[in-house]
DNA sequence: CCACATCCATGCCATCAGGTTATAGACGCA
DNA sequence: TGCGTCTATAACCTGATGGCATGGATGTGG
């Protein structure tokens, strides 16, 4: 009898979330199509995993049980998709690093040259992720290392090094009423609209709305965007503002934009994760991410 | 990233086989259906699992070290559809037991109302399987228990308990050139057509062809049957002879058939297969198959 | 008491993955 | 050179699956 790992990660969220709305909306499904899914997967078993009423989806007792034994497998699953998809880039010589666009910066070419030296023979995979997937591309096994800004969704998976710490600054449209100020206070844009990466980046999304430094107060959102061109033009056309990194400025200077020092919001700052189990290759590279961006002003430690 | 567990089974055959086409045959597609196949898991894996060529498909280095650990996976899978199965089965008070046609027979009433006794409030579930199916479900964890003919292929992986042992006979049509005869012997009919369980079934097919009693002598095969009715009416029509065992002649009498003595083959055994961790009410179920059969003739003792 | 919000289920339609058959292409062998 | 044995490709077809719109059941608030 077969499965396709989908139903039971289907059935993961469902259970989790115990109402199929909802859950569709996290799996990137209509609501119907999630019903299907779950009517299959309990045909496959011949059992009926959920009580079904108006209140939602509720495990039965055979649904608990199954639902106990389902991470584990998939668990193993993605286990061996990671060895595997590692163990090839092992055989090509290649090192696959992804990098968040706002997370690479000047020290990067030099990281690459001095890994270089360091293993000759080996090529490094650069792959930029989109923010709708901040630890780009470590969790599906994509990558041996990532360059991120911390904190990621996931994070405590990872080990983490860090390898710089820099002011955030404020992104608006030159047209925005503030874009003549020499400097804003957070508190001024809590009634700001904001351009924003996508809900279900959940952390993410709320580190760069400053989530913690509103008092509480909700965010309005006036665009979300999931690549920086779409970032800024959103904000060009003035849908919202929008925190970014200070070397944004260097980066993403763009006729229409304009960016401005900010105060009370915490600093953001640029790790390298990898796994706990990397290879030596994969801690070379990540040796020399921290050699070459405490070069210019980090303080590299454990996280 | 998801898969289908299906396409990890054709993987394991392919690589089993070296070979798409009789592997193909082994999972009952067309050659084409399993080029996608693997194509596909290639694909989803990022990795060249085999080597093409004419002599077949060879495992290249990643791919013996993947098809190392997809059986795991694959077990891992089918224990939870079989707890899950089981559990669901002994909710509902219910033991499912399989069996196969032939195994049946005159005490198989008396081991159900012996259980009934046994176990009040449970039901007893019996199922028939074709021969192509010999292990009656227990592989696929649709049933607890199962009486079957012995040796069956697969057998190892479970307990067994013998409940009798009778001879086997020689089944012919009537107008077979031998059918006046008292008694036969089984070298008297090396030459003649068998009537066949299907090839997959492997050590089963040949333990009805007497593959061991023919002096490495290939068997001729004249039709090949999965029930008893389709069987019945092979040997009826004359598309070749069977072996059976002795009770066919009470319970599968028919016109046209006819069932003599046969000498130089080994009796056939029936068995109950159960798991090596079957719960107290499976136990209870063996534990009446072997009281119940042990007054006709059987010695029953573990396996 | 009724309109509304919230859930899950269903019907209909469009799309696409996947299967099948037939055939091509490569290659060793007699 | 023709044949047998592999795998790959092409053309076609069907069924599974997803999306949208909607229905039915049931609390909830005005």
């Amino acid at each position: 009898m077969d499965v396709d790992t989908r139903l039971l990660r289907s059935f993961v969220v469902v259970a989790e979330e115990g109402n199929l709305t909802r859950a569709a909306q996290r799996l990137f499904v209509s609501q119907p199509a999630l019903t299907k899914q779950i009517k299959q997967l309990e045909n496959l078993l011949g059992v009926q995993l959920f009580t079904r009423s108006r209140a939602g989806m509720a495990l039965t007792d055979l649904g608990t049980t199954f639902a106990r034994q389902v991470p584990a497998l998939l668990a193993g699953w993605d286990g061996v998709l990671r060895d595997t998809k590692s163990a090839a880039s092992r055989a090509a010589k290649v090192l696959r690093v992804g990098f968040l666009a706002s997370a690479a910066n000047e020290a990067t070419p030099e990281i690459i040259a001095a890994f270089a030296e360091r293993r000759p023979g080996w090529r490094v995979d650069m792959r930029q992720a989109t923010w709708s997937n901040p630890s780009a591309g470590l969790d599906d096994g994509d990558v041996d290392a990532a360059i991120t800004r911390l904190p990621f969704p996931g994070q405590e998976n990872w080990h983490v090094r860090v390898l710089l710490t820099e002011p955030r600054v404020i992104a608006l449209a030159t047209t925005h009423r503030l874009a003549g100020r020499d400097r804003v206070d957070f508190r001024e844009l809590w009634d700001e609209p904001f351009v924003a990466a996508a809900p279900e980046t959940g952390r993410w999304r709320d580190y760069w709305l400053a989530a913690d430094e509103r008092d509480g107060r909700q965010p309005r959102i006036g665009a979300v965007t999931d690549t920086p061109d779409e970032w800024l033009s959103a904000i060009a056309n003035g849908y919202g503002i929008a925190l970014a990194p200070e070397s944004s400025a260097r980066f993403y200077a763009r006729p229409g934009i304009t960016y401005l020092p900010v105060s009370g919001v915490e600093p953001t700052r640029v790790g390298v994760a990898f796994a706990a189990d990397a290879n030596a290759v994969t801690r070379d590279f990540v040796e020399c991410c921290v050699r070459n961006s405490g070069a210019l002003d980090a303080e590299g430690h454990q996280s």
